[in-house]
RNA sequence: UCCUCGGUAGCUCAAUGGUAGAGCAUUCGGCUGUUAACCGAAGGGUUGUAGGUUCGAAUCCUACCCGGGGAGCCA
């Protein structure tokens, strides 16, 4: 059972401080409508800002977070988006109506609040506002009441609500977070070189042949498929631009019910030419710390939020750990798993492998038969694919899975018979190795589960603002 | 697909075969510093659905529906 984070203490407000903007980063929190309200020369600002304002009259607008009265005085809580700030009501100093009105309102009625800005020691976000005049935008109704109490809920419960579990403190905390990883990773290809090519959803085959696809009903009685993969598409680009990356929703139509898998998610994948599998391990290595880093700079606030353990984050920048499959089967059996050479580890493998590492380990080299098709072999051991996985360590599993492609044409045709695939549908593909054919490389991260792992989350449902999930596809 | 756990008030849960309860939410009352505020009172139930066993079923049995966790597969 979750705690409910449907209401909490007030606001990480930090006012004032300059966070997120050494970066030159669009801050969500930070940017304040300084427009003029009403005529009356209020600013209106946003929560994050406020300390910016202290000793003056300013407007903010919002929703009711929580309320706690005390006969002639009241403190309603105000989220907006950017924090939580408790305001505070005095019978003797209002007009007799409106403290009324703010003594009973209901939770997430939404509201614009004059007054004026104090600095208060006892205020989570080290500041409150005076009411001095409000405006009731909508009231939400006693007989229908917003669901999300400030209690315990159940995980149904709370997903049938998801489109207002948003607006709680935790939740909305990881989607920041997620909003600054997706930023973070999109800087680093960014200014690396790499040009964002995204490929198409509405595809036309497996881009592995391996897992589920969702079918789609296209014109003309033309089947497509959601895409799982942009990477084929990300081979024809990196020929183009010579390195890029594409970033966008992946689907998989897989029965898996578990705390790792979503049936949507998104992921980043780059693709480089001229590179090879330690190209991959290299700028893997590199993405993640980069991402890491940006997180612990710029989301302090929401990590306190999420309760999240910086220290296990900050010893994951260190160098990451490196074996070879082979090492990793000797390792995974001196721990007791029933593993055998030539299969591909299960999670609980997973986990073993990385119980005893504080940042995560690269597992290259697998055997050739589990992987797709595309994978090259090792030169020196052609039983060995050059394929690379990152497994982050507390549980999180494979974030990263990559490596080098099959360059060679009657390698990449003998493969595909091999793997009974249609030569037909990968013609276009094969043309990639006919016309100045390269050894490329490449990789993708999935985001959510990214981001789980810097949350510290339970479950990858809560990295998202709308998951879908094998039984579930509302809201 | 398989394994496993669950479904009782708006929400979270209790009640192990014998009169269905508590906390929160809602309403009313009290309180000038509350931090998931607190104190007092009130309203609120076809126990997921359909059968069955029994004098008697939330409780035991069968089927189905819905959901949680996991396996396989995967990021």
């Amino acid at each position: 059972m979750a705690r409910c984070d449907g209401t909490a203490q007030a606001a990480p407000a930090c006012a004032g401080t300059a966070r997120g903007r050494d970066h030159g980063t669009s801050d969500p929190r930070s940017t304040s409508d300084t427009r003029q309200t009403g005529g009356l020369m209020i600013p209106r600002v946003r929560v994050a800002d406020i300390g910016r304002y202290e000793g003056q009259a300013v407007q903010i607008a919002g929703w009711l977070y929580n309320l706690r009265s005390s006969g002639k005085i009241c403190f309603p809580q105000v989220r907006d988006g950017s924090g939580i700030i408790q305001c505070v009501a005095v019978k003797s100093a209002l007009p007799e109506e409106l403290f009324d009105t703010l003594k009973h309102l209901t939770q997430e009625s939404s509201l614009m609040i004059q007054g004026k800005v104090r600095a208060e020691a006892r205020a989570a976000g080290g500041f409150e506002l005076d009411v001095e005049s409000a405006t009731i935008v909508q009231r939400v109704p006693e007989a229908a009441p917003y669901p999300i109490t400030p209690k315990d809920h159940g995980i149904d419960f709370l997903m049938d609500h998801r489109h207002l579990w948003l607006r709680s403190r935790r939740q909305h905390a990881a989607l920041i977070v997620r909003h600054e990883v997706v930023k973070g990773i999109r800087d680093y290809f960014d200014s690396n070189g790499f040009v964002l090519v995204d490929a198409p959803i509405f595809t036309p085959a497996a881009c592995e042949g391996t897992s589920t696809l969702f079918e789609l009903d296209y014109f003309e009685d033309e089947k497509v498929y959601l895409t799982q993969s942009g990477q084929l598409y990300g081979e024809a680009t990196a020929a183009a631009f010579g390195k890029t990356y594409c970033f966008g929703p992946v689907f998989r139509a897989e029965k898996s019910k578990t705390r790792r898998h979503l049936t949507e998610f998104w992921m980043v994948e780059p693709e480089m030419a001229f590179a090879d599998l330690e190209d991959v391990k290299r700028v893997g290595e590199e993405l993640i710390r980069f991402v890491i880093t940006r997180v612990l700079e710029n989301r302090k606030e929401e990590l306190k939020v999420l309760e999240r353990d910086v220290t296990k984050l900050e010893a994951a920048c260190a160098p990451f750990h490196r074996m070879s499959y082979d090492e990793a089967v000797v390792k995974l059996k001196a721990k007791g798993s029933e593993i055998q050479w030539g299969t591909d580890f299960g999670n609980t493998d997973e986990t073993l492998l990385t119980d005893d590492l504080d940042r995560p380990v690269m597992v290259d080299r697998y055997p050739a038969a589990v992987k797709a098709f595309y994978f090259a072999p090792a030169p020196e051991r052609a039983d060995c694919a050059l394929g690379v996985d990152f497994i982050a360590p507390e549980g999180y599993g494979e974030i990263i899975g990559g490596g080098q492609r099959i360059h060679d044409l009657d390698l990449l045709l003998k493969r595909l018979e091999e793997h009974q695939l249609p030569r037909e549908a990968f013609e276009w593909y094969l043309d990639l190795r006919k016309y100045g054919s390269v050894p490329h490389a490449g990789f993708g991260m999935g985001v959510e589960r990214f981001v789980a792992w810097m949350c510290g989350l339970e479950h990858v449902r809560e990295t998202t603002a709308f998951p879908r999930m094998l039984y579930r596809t509302r809201p």
